[in-house]
DNA sequence: GTGAGTGCAAATGCTTTGCATGATG
DNA sequence: CATCATGCAAAGCATTTGCACTCAC
């Protein structure tokens, strides 16, 4: 699993500030394991699946069990999100520190690349449709599944 | 599992005939177990998992696997499509008998229920997206989730 | 010290696969 | 009658769970 290079030490800083915030709040207990797993996770750059998270911690770091619980205390604190990538046959997750907003993903059929891009558009234009239906938009996930440039092109 | 009293027979009758083709051009055999799951999958109404279908068939209807196997065919045919809908475990399909055109869903995260919409607009602008990445957009994913009229009302 | 957190291994659920038997072209 | 399709059972994988032990509060 490879750990972004770009995020800034005072972003991950703060998430893992704002996780024991949250999990002080809920009564959960701030543990070492926990705080290992967060760290992991929130510094990664792309998308990691949970056995990739746990298999980078390496021995002593923690058990698969409690990664999976985890990332889903993380998810509940809206500091990283789950998504079900195309062709993909498990769950991959995605740090949100330092890009919180929601964003949408390309992914190439042939290579697996992940192209993510960002459109307020798109987000208004399924906002207006949901409420249209009297629906209330919590969540968005959209997903082009094809060709990047690079497999068009022969490689 | 419901099937769509809606669905026209002949609709339904057109697209048993287009895989019938389908097979036959690709050298596959036509044999009574794919017309039954494939009549049983195009005229589904809504949602189905494999599991589901393949209990709707009965004894002596057609083992797991070959749901499976046969769903696969009926997906490279254009004519269902095989959906990762948010909270369920695995995966869905949908007949893409009598409207062919890609659809996005919005999801109930309490009740499950599923409202399905069309929007010309989101697919242009998310087609455009993928023109600016050099990206050879086939398919797309557009998922919302959250709350329907009916939960957010007190049930 | 007490209850929540953890690791382990077993269980689960969905899906795929290997192989012997059966049906199709 | 040669293949490909099927059923069955076993394997595979990602994820969850039960339970005894350990640690944070």
């Amino acid at each position: 699993m490879k750990t972004n290079a770009a995020i800034r030490a005072e972003d991950l800083a703060e998430s893992l500030a704002y996780f024991e915030d949250f999990l002080r709040k809920k009564g959960f207990k701030i543990t070492k394991t926990r705080l290992r797993i967060a760290e992991r996770a929130l510094s990664a750059s792309g998308h990691f699946s949970a056995v990739e998270l746990w298999s980078s911690l390496g021995d002593r770091g923690a058990s698969i069990a409690t990664v999976y619980r985890t990332l889903e205390l993380l998810e509940e604190a809206g500091l990283v999100r789950r998504c079900n990538l195309a062709g993909s046959s498990g769950a991959v997750y995605e740090s949100y520190v330092g890009k919180r907003r929601p964003h949408g993903h390309l992914v190439c059929r042939s290579c697996g690349r992940v192209i993510e891009f960002v459109s307020r558009d798109l987000e208004a234009k399924l906002e207006e449709i949901a409420t249209s239906h009297g629906f209330c938009l919590e969540e968005v996930m959209i997903q082009g599944v094809g060709l990047c440039r690079e497999c068009r092109e022969g490689r």
